[in-house]
DNA sequence: CGACATATTGATCGACTTCAAGTGTAGTGG
DNA sequence: CCACTACACTTGAAGTCGATCAATATGTCG
């Protein structure tokens, strides 16, 4: 078991190795403590709200976001995860879930039972450290979210969240060149920033008349990363990736 | 050393009991990991942005909160903190800082050196739980912010911040009955809610005269707790008090 | 091909921003 | 005790950005 999981781990362990060092036998802990695969079709719940999770999911392929929903029938995306993130490593300290996890397309996750992950707490306090180091930028990535929205205009949040999706994308090992594959319609991307689709869509089309991106389909280029940075009051520190930021 | 800081840590203690049991050793833990205390005056920064923090510090008396400054000039504030709440736990796993903490009153803060908290970390995994506890909370609190902006309307944004910083001052037992102290202006607490100065007195005004709340220079009563938390669809399971929500 | 989702464009409307001025209110010094 | 100052709060008016409504493309998949 252990021997398959490690094939499905890489995107986290890139994640991991772009800002820390992780020895042989913490990758062999995080391996033995994942349990079994499942997958979820776009659409689906993959964490329901208001549960209270006997396991942690990481994302190992698709896209997936948190969200609420509101008295008003619509829903609220607060976070995206891709390959290599835990979606809900939280869940193991905080019940129950005050938000639902969403597969935005076609998703499939690893889980960590609880029961393993406190085990790893109980024993290996550098790996603890590790998994709370990775809620932490969950946390950061949180607070960037609320800076841009309402500091920027809607130009600005799209470029700010354009570059670290790409910067996320590449710590996981997930971009080819300056290019990424994003399975989200352009409504929920504008969901995210809390705008709407027509918004959305004139936001977009404004950046690719700049040149900076280029955006058909699910597949998104920077094409002007210096200039979509400047736009957006790009700052990647909050990501913390020692490397790769290049 | 450990006997004055007691004294000082009973907000954290307030908090933390909301939640969970904690022991006479694990308060003594805490105790002994702390260092010396800090005074600083409003609007003078507690924590710079950019640094490399060797201590986290305990918020003990006063308001404080987190921000960014823009290229335009403008300051956003993406967080707050009331006594009892660490201003920047992460900062042990987590450098440079990614924003400042800004005093918005005077405030006092106890400091934990980082060489304390990582010894604690490697002998005490349910403290150290703790710990990780304390940030999911507040990585809840900035999803939360998230979810309201954007999604509600100035009056309910308004309305879910009010009954949020009720809740956290209650549970670190700092209200008078419906009544406690916000030592910020108006036009900072618009700041937290991405509105200009003028639109949340406006607002301010609108929730007084439905007579929700009462608000007099730093004074703030809810006059109307149902009232409030339906305006603002106020869920305070993110807040994880399981006590003292009542 | 037909059906359905996604993207694009135009026109109107409303919420919030900005600018500007006026009203407390607490603190200071004569 | 009153004048003076500083800062926060309050109110009005005009302008702007983004939401909403309403069509019309453009796919894309059975």
């Amino acid at each position: 078991m252990a021997k398959d999981n490690r094939a499905l781990l890489g995107p986290l362990f890139a994640r991991i190795e772009a800002s820390h060092d992780l020895s042989e036998e913490e990758k062999a802990l995080l391996a033995e403590a994942a349990g079994d695969t499942r997958s979820f079709g776009a659409r689906q719940d993959i964490v329901v709200q208001g549960s209270r999770p006997k396991v942690s999911s990481l994302l190992v392929e698709g896209l997936s976001g948190r969200y609420v929903d509101l008295r008003d029938g619509t829903r609220r995306i607060s976070g995206l995860h891709v390959s290599g993130d835990f979606v809900d490593l939280h869940s193991m300290l905080l019940k129950p879930m005050d938000h639902g996890i969403l597969a935005m397309s076609d998703c499939t996750v690893l889980q960590f039972p609880h029961e393993n992950l406190l085990r790893v707490t109980n024993a290996h306090p550098q790996l603890t450290r590790l998994l709370w180091f990775l809620t932490l930028v969950d946390a950061a990535v949180h607070r960037q979210w609320l800076v841009a929205r309402g500091g920027l205009d809607s130009l600005g949040e799209a470029a700010h969240l354009l570059c670290e999706l790409y910067l996320r994308h590449r710590a996981a090992a997930l971009t080819r060149g300056e290019t990424f594959t994003l399975p989200m319609t352009q409504q929920d991307f504008g969901n995210a920033l809390g705008k709407s689709a027509v918004q959305t869509n004139r936001v977009i089309q404004t950046l690719r008349k700049l040149g900076f991106i280029s955006w058909k389909g699910q597949q998104i280029a920077i094409l002007d990363w210096d200039s979509l940075a400047e736009l957006g009051e790009f700052d990647p520190t909050y990501l913390q990736l020692k490397r790769g930021t290049e």
